[in-house]
DNA sequence: TAAAAATATAATAATATTTGAATGTATGAC
DNA sequence: GTCATACATTCAAATATTATTATATTTTTA
């Protein structure tokens, strides 16, 4: 179970177009730093900085392969999130019943319905 | 459909803890600001701040009841982030096949597996 | 109409994030 | 062993975020 906090670190350390493309990329198999240099416009200490970060946080992980670095996604909350933020929402919620009585509903003096 | 670009940035206003714990307590129902002072350590200014942040992204809104104002959802994808977050994954993700080809697979010379 | 309650706004200071530039390291090719 | 490749690390500058303090706004009550 995560704490507050550690919910709101996981959604910091993923909240960047270049993270993102980058973990969207991973939920389709490995790649490795110079894959992503072929469709990240930035420089490849970036991306490197954008990998570390990932994987300080256990978002993800590598494989050595003679010179190559081949990173692969390891937590599993990922390609979920990604699934959602992808996903289509037609309609807002509904609005509130009006007007529900909150905890201050004890405010003196009438409710305006 | 949202770009990447708004991915991030949805990602990025949320992820903050009293920002989260702003939303949890809103999937629940409608909450005024003094509702939120009561369970957030923080001042009253920086509780405005961030339900001001929330709603100029178009996340939660508000109607008024007098004096008191009544913030509620409505973009429907928070409360199936939220419930991801919550959720618990026993596992990390399967390790990758060793060693998958990445696009520079080509690489000279041969692969040591 | 004056005071109080509920909340917002503005300005600022502290801190964190992001990027770029330069440099470092390890491996494989020759 | 030397060179090139693939990538990481470090540092600093630019920028963004956060919290604090003070003040303003709106509505309601007295």
């Amino acid at each position: 179970m995560r704490s507050v906090g550690q919910k709101a670190e996981l959604l910091r350390v993923i909240a960047h177009p270049a993270r993102l493309r980058i973990l969207e990329e991973l939920t389709k198999g490995v790649k490795c730093v110079s894959d992503f240099e072929e469709f990240l416009e930035i420089s490849q200490p970036n991306i490197s900085q954008h990998l570390s970060l990932l994987r300080s946080h256990g978002i993800i992980d590598y494989y050595m392969d003679g010179r190559l670095r081949c990173y692969f996604l390891i937590d599993p909350v990922i390609p979920d999130i990604l699934e959602l933020l992808g996903k289509d929402y037609p309609e807002a919620l509904p609005a509130p019943a009006c007007c529900p009585v909150t905890k201050r509903g004890k405010y003196p003096g009438e409710r305006r319905r």
